[in-house]
DNA sequence: ATAGGTTCCGTACCGTGGTACGGAGTCAAG
DNA sequence: CTTGACTCCGTACCACGGTACGGAACCTAT
């Protein structure tokens, strides 16, 4: 699967041409050689996909395009530390959102519960997010 | 606490003056009248207090401005089929959004205790994502 | 060798959710 | 009754992460 095409590797990955572009512009992708003599088309291999899939995956964890570009040099240079500092900033953020949604979650099934379809009852869409809120 | 100014509002709900006009602008607060004869200052109530906390929990929740102002709307309406949909809508996505948050959380946590300070071992920054990863 | 699909490249534009600016009016405390 | 803080209002601008456009060059299959 090497000597890919921009078209292919953004198939691979799920995504656009032109967001391969925009990480390239962004220095997320490097751009590789041409195959022609001057100017040719720029090919692509495996080690692309994988670089790509791991900036979805990294964005999935809400890191931001410069975070993963940093995450990306610190990779090539193997500065453990900073790495190290950046995943466990991560995980706390991480939590913290998580248990906020999860929170959320909790209202939004008590609500949809409480909002029957039956005309009767309560269905307190505002009073929805109050804090610890019974039942 | 009645009769605060668009300032105390901002204050109480933690946001910022711009924020409270922007979310009026959206029709997400409504213009209050004024207490001049002639076009003087707003004032504001509890209940101004609570749609604001309201809208700042909801957006926690992951709904656009635009849907919140939606909920806001079924509120008064009591729309109770709507706002079911939505909310349940909402918790599938959620849930989704939680579980691939969990998984980030995973791989960064093992990112942290593999990339340890010590120079030898591996310190797999790319490969830190890749589905089914064990240990 | 030619038609159709890709690629290349710069530049412009988009949605989301605000934030900043600046001049005029208003309000409250000293 | 002045001074300093706050409010009002329109308009412009911001970051983020793309997406669209359009003409030229290129590449591939027939």
């Amino acid at each position: 699967m090497a000597g890919m095409t921009i078209g292919k590797l953004a198939a691979a990955g799920g995504v656009g041409v032109e967001t391969i572009r925009y990480y390239q512009r962004r220095g997320l992708l490097e751009e590789p050689p041409r195959d022609g003599f001057y100017g040719g088309v720029r090919r692509y291999d495996t080690t692309d996909v994988q670089r790509l899939r791991f900036i979805r995956a990294a964005q999935g964890a809400g890191f931001t395009l410069d975070q993963i570009a940093e995450l990306l040099e610190l990779d090539a240079t193997d500065d453990r530390a900073r790495a190290r500092a950046l995943a466990t900033e991560r995980i706390a953020a991480l939590d913290a959102k998580i248990a906020e949604m999860q929170e959320a979650r909790a209202a939004l099934s008590r609500l949809a519960r409480d909002c029957a379809s039956s005309e009767a009852g309560p269905c307190p869409i505002l009073r929805a997010f109050e804090a610890g809120r019974q039942s």
